[in-house]
Order: structure tokens, then C-alpha cells, then sequence
DNA sequence: CCAGCATTAATTTTT
DNA sequence: TTAATGCTGG
């Protein structure tokens, strides 16, 4: 059994922070071999591995069989694993196309990249399984669609396509989708992906959770038209992949021996069937190293498994365990703050993160009135840090959910703070771009019925919602796809004159386009298509603002193509890669999503809206009670590890939700920060402590967590001040008493004082009864405006 | 067929 | 607030 310190045998000794005696109790690690197992440093060492600590440098040179390196926020983790890559290389273990190495996202594919690059030259060119689980699985499966009843140029429809194909679907089915919205059907559909379930593998509870029990045919029904489609989703990258693996042994075999060494970044975040098909890959030669944080695990609602990091060792005997514990990014203050909140979680493989640091500055948490204030305030400690020479660059706000960039946004316009927005609308989200890609589509895969469906009548060219039925009846009838049905019912009199003339320029641009394919290149022939086709045109026309800017996206858009050989080529990239780096020009603070942030440091950072409701999201705690409620604290964690200097967390007494003011309480984070780490100040008097006042340990449905004497004990500021200040701020206790009982009712099953019969007030609908009730959602009958559908949060008991 | 207006229910995170 | 959808009249 491994002691802490025989890791971090660091020159000066570690103070872990804060005490190691808060923690829980670490989980049992294998042995380790003795640290002798590998030479000391030496000026000979490769350039790769200098500067490299301990674990790291044992991270890098354990290259055979399973490794699972446990990386703490801002320990190195990208040097070390980009070293080992090098190493593997260097020392011939294998040639860059014998490395599998799959990330999560495309920038830390882009990344590690880029660093591998530096290190080793030109040959990073040769690591063609460097990318994202998604690419990667885009690319085997157009080695091999044929096996799964794909064509290998199938296309990879986005998240609006899929809605669209599912409304279609849910409308044949003649289900009510106002009762069943396609979003859900998305939802459920993804999570079965997610969890490696094709749709006969579907059990009845899981068909249940759509339509009463038509899940499954519905999902059926879904992956049938994709397959007709010539068509994938993105659940589906993984999903065929995993499909081809389990069931043809040659496919599986040869990859197997391809792939000498595997590995992978942030594997906390992987899904049931991303670990599943890494398992399949790893089962031969074993020799796979993982790298993850489990306290940074904020994927789950999108299928991520903790359980996938916290069983590894199992998965692999005899693995591997390593911790990178040294942080190389913040203070003392703020490691010893979020290493205090992310303590209240349980389920944790724990670590002990340490700095040779001095203390800096204490994490600050600061009350104000309202949004708006909010705002300025920000806005105020922005300028100031400009003033002190810092640049905008080096600071960020990071919030729970995009709405709240906002508030932010107006005030910024208003006092010139230059500002920029990461994550709001990608590039290929935007209506023009879709646009042009869907013609493209069109052209590249005639099957692809989406994508004509959106160019149809785009731009109006008159032809409406008849004369695409008949299209469709005749493309059903004769089972072809739209664009041959749509070439077909020209030579018909189906259609009336002008709608024939107009289809017949369509198709007739599309038959030419389709010919130029072969000769033209995608830059030139994009270009070309845009115009033929009218659509810069009616842009052109239109003289606005908006418009003369969707004409340079679709330049963009043409200029990007040029670095492409094939339309193929291209519309792979753009619909698995393509983001938008924002262009480094002038220095602007940053707005982004904690999410967005992960893997990303500042020197300053804002923490934004930490209330409750907002963060913990309201969302969150309904749905997953519990679990969520530690999700939410990992994502706490991250946000507040982003921070290298400083760090501040804000919280207003009132907000305004939906237009609607509501007054909030600040979030339970705050009160798990360890005091000793942190300084409260407030712009209210009495403190926005008081706030806190109304929620009392005994309706806290959290506060069993505080059963920890120590813990207790340790309570932050928030708690302390709020029993000591008395009276101050003048709330109306009222509305303190809604803002709570909105905020904190948790669980799946909804609020447990409405019942059916129950009688309830509605802001907009006015008094009504319960008629149904599920989970959450209610029918309510109201006395004035009939029956409606509405959450629970939004009624109060009349 | 389309544009403009009224209505409606309600927001997390993304490959 | 506001985005997304449905309805109505030209």
C-alpha cells in the first residue's frame, strides 16, 4: 500500500492543503514498484523529459500495460502525456500510426497536436488516430460502413437535422408531439446511444421513458431512416464502432494489432460505450493508459460514467496507478478553497493537491443587489486590473449557463469593455452557413433528403409546403430519395407551372453542380453554387447590417474549403471539428461556460451568479437529486481550479428569471469554501449572508451532509456572519419563503405538497387544479384558461 | 404562398 | 424577456 508521501518526494516537502485530515479517506491503490524501477534524472534524459516531476516522469516512461494516471487540476497532466506519446516514439516502442490517442474535444486534440509536434517534428503527421473519440470513430466507420449498412460516404447529420427527421417520424407514428416533443425523443435516443444499446437491445423500462413504451420503435424507426439516409448521428460514431467490434472478430483482431498503445485524455469523461469499445481495443495488448480526474467529472448528463475511472483497476488487474498532485497554476488560497468544497463529494478516488507557492490572495466572495450590480461590479475590477497593467486576455467570467453572459454583455456594450463570447453560436450553427452546407450535402450525397429538404425553398423560389409533399409522396411511392423524386416529378404534371419552372432551375443547377463535383475544386465550387443558386443574391439585396455579415460568414465559409481535396473531405471536417477560435486581435476579458473552461487557466477569474437555482442549477438538482447535486459541486471545482492569481465569486440577492424578479439565496458552494481560505464582503448591509438566514440548517435536505463534525466545524464565512448579524437587509420574508421553496425541492418525483386535487396558483394561467401529475410536470385544469401543461416550480398552493 | 401578428411555455452543460 | 410556433388575412 502506497503512503502519500512516497509519491511526492518533492525536494521541499508538500503542505497539502488543507489539512490532510479533512479529506476522505483515500480508496485502496495497487502497489507501486519503487521509484528506483525507473533512472533517476540525469542531464542525459531526452529534452522531453526534463523539467518533469516524479509522477510525471513515471507517468511518461511506464509505457507497458495499464496505467491510470489520476491528474489533479493544473498538474501537468498535458506535458506528461504529451512526453509519453514522445517517448513511445522515441524509444521505437511504435510508429505514430500504431498510437491510438483519443481526446474529448477537437481544441485538446488540437493541442496535444501541436505540443506532440514540438517535440517530435514532422512525424506527428504520421499520427493518423490522434483526434476525438467521435472522429476517430467517423473515420473507421467509413472503412468499414458497408458492414453496418452504410455507405462509406454517409453523412453526419447535426443535432437540428436529427430534430427535424424525429418530428417527421413522431408525426407518422401519430403520436402527439406537443405531448412528446421530439427534443425528449432526442434525449432518450442519445442515452441509449450513449450506453452502447442498439434498438433491439432496448429492455421495456427503457422504451418506457417515450410515448408509453414506443421508445423502441420510435428509436427503430429512427435508425431505419438514418440507414435510408445514407446517414449518422453522432451517437451513432460510437455506436456502429462499437456494434462492428463486438460482432465481427476480423475488424476487431486487426485494429487490436494495430493499435500497440492506447491512450486517453480525460477519461472520466468516457460513456458506457466509448469504454466499452476502448476495452474491446485495449483487451489484446493491454497496454493502456488513461488519464482523468474523477473530481472533474461534469459530463454525466451527457452519458460520462465516473464509475468508468473508479473501476479501472478492476478492468486491468495489476494496473498502474499514478497521481499528479503537484499544482503548477494556483495559490494556496484557492487550491485550499476548492480542494475544501470538492471534499463534501463522495465517491472519490482522492487526491492531495500541493504548491510550492507562497499564499496569495484569499478567494473572495462578494454580495451584491442584483444582476445588474453584478455586472458593474465585475466591470469595475476589470478596469482596475487593466489599470494595473494586466491584460483583459489573462482574465475571464466564467457562469453555470450561457443565459447569464447577458447581463454582462449589456454593460460591457455600455462602458466599452471589450469582451468576448466563447461558445455561444458556432460558426456552422449559423442559419447561412447551414445553408450553404446543406446545398453542398446535396450535391456531395444524393440521399441525403435533410439537406434538400432545407434548400427546397431556400431561397423562396415559391415553392411551399405542397408541392414538397407531392415530392415526398412520389419519392415514398417510388422509394427513391427526394432530389431523384424531385428530377422524376418534373416530367409530371403534378405540379402547377410556376412551382414546376421553379423546381426544374433547382434541379437543373443540382444536376450541373453534381457534374462539376468531379473537375471542380470545393472552394471554387461552392462559390459557384452560392451564386447559381440565387442565395447571395437575395443577401445581397437585402442592404442590412445582418446580411452584409452572413455574405462574409459564406466567404469564410468558401475560404476555409480551399485547404480541403475533396467535398467529402470538407463536410467530414466541418461537421466534427469545425469550432470557432476566436481570433486573437485586441485584449478582451472572456465569457464562457465552466464547462467551456475545462482545461483552460486565467489569471483573474470571476465567478459568476453562485445562487441557488442558478448554481446548483435548479435544472439539475430536479433531475438528479443527489448525484447531480455532486455533479455540480465537481463543476464548482473546476471553475474555481481555473484560477492561477485570483478568484472571485459573486452572488446578487435578486435576479431577474424570465423577466420575472426573484429574489435568491447565495449558492450552498459558498458555504462549503473553508473560511480560512476566503474573505466575504458585501455591498449590502448586514452582509448577503443574511440571505442564509433563510436557509436553516434544519430545511437544508442537504444538511445531513454536515453530519462530518469537522466539516461542521469548518462551515465558511457565509454561516458564521449570518448568526451573528442580526436584522440589516429588508427583505420581504415572503418572498424569501418562495424564492426557498422554488429552490430547493429536489428529486425526480417532483414537489411532494402537490398532489392531484391540490389547488395552485399560476403566474400566468391563475388558479387551477391538479388534474396530473408526473415527476415534475403538471396538468393543470385552470379555472380560466382550460388545461395546460406546466412545471411544478412555476405554481404555488393557493 | 407568405408576412406579420398573437400565442405559448420556459431555458444547462456539447461531441 | 424572448424564442419558437401557430394563425390569419392579404
Amino acid at each position: 500500500m502506497l503512503s502519500r508521501s512516497s509519491l511526492s518526494t518533492a525536494s521541499v516537502p508538500p503542505a497539502p492543503l488543507p489539512p490532510a485530515s479533512t479529506f476522505p479517506k483515500r480508496s485502496t491503490v495497487n502497489d507501486l514498484a519503487p521509484a528506483s524501477e525507473f533512472p533517476p534524472p540525469s542531464a542525459s534524459d531526452p529534452a522531453y523529459l526534463q523539467g518533469l516531476n516524479t509522477p510525471q516522469r513515471e507517468a511518461v516512461l511506464s509505457s507497458d500495460g495499464p496505467v491510470l494516471v489520476l491528474a489533479g487540476a493544473g498538474t501537468g497532466k498535458t506535458a506528461a502525456l504529451t512526453a509519453r506519446l514522445a517517448h513511445l516514439i522515441a524509444t521505437r516502442r511504435a510508429w505514430p500510426s500504431e498510437i491510438l490517442a483519443v481526446t474529448f474535444t477537437n481544441k485538446a486534440a488540437r493541442e496535444m497536436r501541436e505540443r506532440v509536434g514540438r517535440i517530435i517534428g514532422e512525424a506527428v503527421e504520421g499520427m493518423p488516430w490522434l483526434g476525438t473519440f467521435h472522429s476517430i470513430g467517423a473515420k473507421m466507420l467509413r472503412r468499414h460502413a458497408e458492414l453496418v449498412g452504410l455507405q462509406s460516404n454517409f453523412t453526419i447529420i447535426d443535432t437540428d437535422d436529427q430534430l427535424r427527421l424525429l418530428k417527421q417520424l413522431i408525426q407518422a407514428a401519430d403520436i402527439d408531439d406537443k405531448r412528446w416533443p421530439a427534443r425528449q425523443l432526442a434525449g432518450c435516443i442519445d442515452r441509449w446511444k450513449n450506453k452502447g444499446l442498439n434498438p433491439h437491445e432496448l429492455d421495456a423500462a427503457e422504451s418506457e421513458l417515450y410515448a408509453n413504451g414506443r421508445g423502441q420503435e420510435l428509436y427503430t424507426a429512427y435508425q431505419d431512416r438514418l440507414k435510408a439516409l445514407n446517414a449518422c448521428d453522432f451517437g451513432d460514431l460510437l455506436l456502429h464502432m462499437l456494434t462492428l467490434l463486438r460482432t465481427d472478430r476480423a475488424v476487431l483482431e486487426q485494429y487490436q494489432q494495430k493499435f500497440k498503445y492506447i491512450l486517453v485524455d480525460e477519461y472520466q469523461d468516457t460513456n458506457s460505450s466509448q469504454y466499452l469499445w476502448l476495452r474491446l481495443l485495449a483487451q489484446a495488448r493491454k497496454n493502456i493508459c488513461c488519464v482523468g480526474d474523477d473530481d472533474q467529472s461534469i459530463y454525466s448528463w451527457r452519458g460520462a460514467e465516473v464509475a468508468n475511472i473508479l473501476r479501472f483497476e478492476k478492468d486491468f488487474p495489476g494496473a498502474r496507478i499514478i497521481r499528479l498532485e503537484q499544482n503548477y497554476r494556483s495559490t494556496p488560497h484557492i487550491l485550499g478553497a476548492a480542494s475544501g468544497l470538492i471534499a463534501s463529494n463522495s465517491d472519490r478516488l482522492g487526491k492531495t493537491l500541493w504548491t510550492e507557492v507562497d499564499a496569495g490572495e484569499k478567494v473572495r466572495v462578494l454580495g451584491v443587489w442584483d444582476g445588474p450590480e453584478e455586472a458593474r461590479r465585475i466591470g469595475e475590477e476589470l478596469e482596475s486590473l487593466s489599470r494595473r497593467g494586466i491584460s483583459l486576455d489573462r482574465t475571464a467570467i466564467l457562469v453555470r449557463a450561457q443565459f447569464q453572459t447577458r447581463e454582462f454583455e449589456d454593460r460591457f456594450i455600455a462602458i466599452g469593455m471589450p469582451y468576448r463570447i466563447i461558445g455561444g453560436f458556432r460558426f456552422y450553427e449559423r442559419a447561412e452557413i447551414r445553408d450553404a452546407l446543406a446545398y453542398l450535402r446535396v450535391v456531395n450525397q444524393p440521399a441525403d433528403d435533410l439537406a434538400f429538404e432545407r434548400i427546397f425553398n431556400t431561397p423562396k423560389r415559391g415553392l411551399g409546403d405542397k408541392a414538397l409533399e407531392k415530392v415526398h409522396r412520389l419519392a415514398r411511392a417510388t422509394g427513391l430519395p427526394l432530389s431523384a423524386a424531385a428530377f422524376q416529378i418534373l416530367d409530371s404534371d403534378e405540379l402547377p407551372a410556376r412551382a414546376r419552372t421553379a423546381l426544374t432551375a433547382l434541379m437543373r443547377g443540382i444536376a450541373r453542380w453534381r457534374d462539376l463535383l468531379a473537375t471542380m475544386n470545393p472552394a471554387d465550387l461552392a462559390r459557384q453554387i452560392l451564386d447559381e443558386s440565387g442565395y447571395t443574391q437575395v443577401l445581397q439585396a437585402e442592404r442590412s447590417v445582418e446580411a452584409s455579415g452572413r455574405l462574409e460568414n459564406l466567404s469564410e465559409l468558401a475560404r476555409a474549403m480551399e485547404e480541403y481535396e475533396s467535398l467529402g473531405d470538407f463536410l467530414e471536417h466541418v461537421s466534427l471539428v469545425m469550432d470557432n477560435e476566436a481570433a486573437a486581435d485586441e485584449a478582451k476579458v472572456t465569457m464562457m461556460t465552466i464547462h467551456g473552461a475545462k482545461g483552460l487557466e486565467f489569471e483573474h477569474v470571476f465567478l459568476a451568479g453562485w445562487e441557488e437555482g442558478v448554481f446548483p442549477s435548479q435544472r439539475a438538482l430536479d433531475e438528479g437529486g443527489m448525484a447531480s447535486l455532486e455533479e455540480e459541486r465537481r463543476l464548482a471545482y473546476v471553475a474555481i481550479t481555473r484560477a492561477r492569481a485570483s478568484c472571485t465569486i459573486l452572488h446578487a440577492a435578486n435576479r431577474r428569471i424570465y423577466g420575472q424578479w426573484t429574489s435568491s439565496i447565495p449558492s450552498r458552494f459558498i458555504g462549503e469554501l473553508p473560511a480560512e481560505h476566503v474573505e466575504e464582503e458585501s455591498s449590502l448591509t448586514g452582509g448577503a449572508s443574511l440571505w442564509r438566514a433563510g436557509l436553516s440548517e434544519r430545511d437544508d435536505p442537504f444538511a445531513h451532509l454536515a453530519r462530518d463534525p469537522e466539516r461542521a466545524a469548518r462551515r465558511g464565512p457565509g454561516w458564521q456572519r449570518a448568526a451573528q448579524v442580526p436584522g440589516g437587509f429588508n427583505a420581504t420574508p415572503q418572498r424569501v419563503a418562495e424564492a426557498r421553496s422554488s429552490a430547493i425541492s429536489l428529486g425526480n418525483a417532483g414537489r411532494s405538497d402537490v398532489e392531484i386535487g391540490t389547488r395552485v396558483f399560476h403566474q400566468k394561467f391563475g388558479y387551477g387544479l391538479v388534474a396530473e401529475k408526473e415527476g415534475n410536470k403538471l396538468e393543470i385544469d385552470f379555472e380560466n384558461s382550460g388545461r395546460k401543461r406546466v412545471i411544478d416550480s412555476f405554481v404555488s398552493l393557493a
